[in-house]
DNA sequence: GTATCTGCAAATTTTTTGCCAGTAG
DNA sequence: CTACTGGCAAAAAATTTGCAGATAC
């Protein structure tokens, strides 16, 4: 989180907006910024608290069609978590979303499904054209965990 | 969908109503019936809309409370589909859900994960209790298909 | 200069809630 | 009987939209 860092961020963010036919401006800067770096996944309310400290004069409208524009470009991603609002994460790196059930707090779990998950899920699928996937585990965190002690069993769906 | 079939998941509603202690009534007999035989996975509109030809006086505050009652006893399950609205699954086998990415349209896939893949994702959570998941596919149905022919490259968030 | 964007307020849409009469157990 | 439910209407919460002035390019 250098400075440098944040100077080549705002270049690849005026960048994808150029080609995406969009125009920079601070308002979207700062709601990028806010939302690459929030590891909370944050709800649109959330984001407008945040960048607010910084354009004391933006308005939640405006944050939303903000992240509308950002994921549009592909530099963040709407997330569907089951909890009254929508969430947001500006995270790059490949990996899941692990809710607990007890608190409703998300981790994030880094990876990705293998290979040859993916090769399987692609037979499976027939003839849906596999472009990406979403992984939502749930379960209880560490804090909630809950007394029981079992290690066995998780199902999809 | 013989009679006979019918009679049984009448009787498992019953029995898992009883369990997490809820009493069976005739509105969320026929929730249960649209929501586990349905194969679109309506949201709670398209419940008020089919239940309502079975059960006329039905208001749509009794299928919200009803769905809500149905996942909580496990029989149903809410999805998020960045559409709107939520959508409710009932079926029972393990699969997957993918979404066009063009038309919005859900459809299902049959399957679950390998047990390493689910062992690994246990191991990556760290101190979460993993107890189960919900994959969602992105992608182009077979109608909305993109002219490219490219098979690979599916990622993670 | 002009098409796009912001802020504001109002409108929509989705979901939840309080309350009383009705019903399952 | 008594606690749990359903229907109704009102409320709350989340998101979208129309428009006039401001701004990026």
């Amino acid at each position: 989180m250098k400075s440098s860092d944040a100077k080549l961020n705002d270049l690849v963010l005026r960048r994808t907006l150029q080609e995406n036919g969009h125009r920079y401006t601070d308002q979207r800067a700062a709601v990028f910024r806010l939302v690459a770096h929030s590891r909370v996944h944050p709800t649109a309310e959330d984001v407008f608290l945040g960048v607010r400290t910084e354009v004391p004069g933006i308005s939640l409208a405006t944050i939303y069609k903000s992240l509308e524009t950002l994921v549009s470009c592909g530099l963040a991603k709407k997330l569907n978590l089951d909890d009254g609002s929508a969430r947001f994460c500006g995270r790059t790196e490949p990996h899941h979303h692990a809710r607990c059930l007890t608190c409703g707090g998300v981790s994030d779990v880094p990876g990705e499904l293998g290979d040859l998950e993916v090769a399987a899920l692609r037979s499976q699928a027939g003839g849906f054209h596999l472009v990406g996937y979403e992984l939502e585990l749930t379960g209880y965190c560490s804090d909630c965990a809950p007394a029981t002690g079992n290690g066995a069993g998780a199902s999809a769906n």
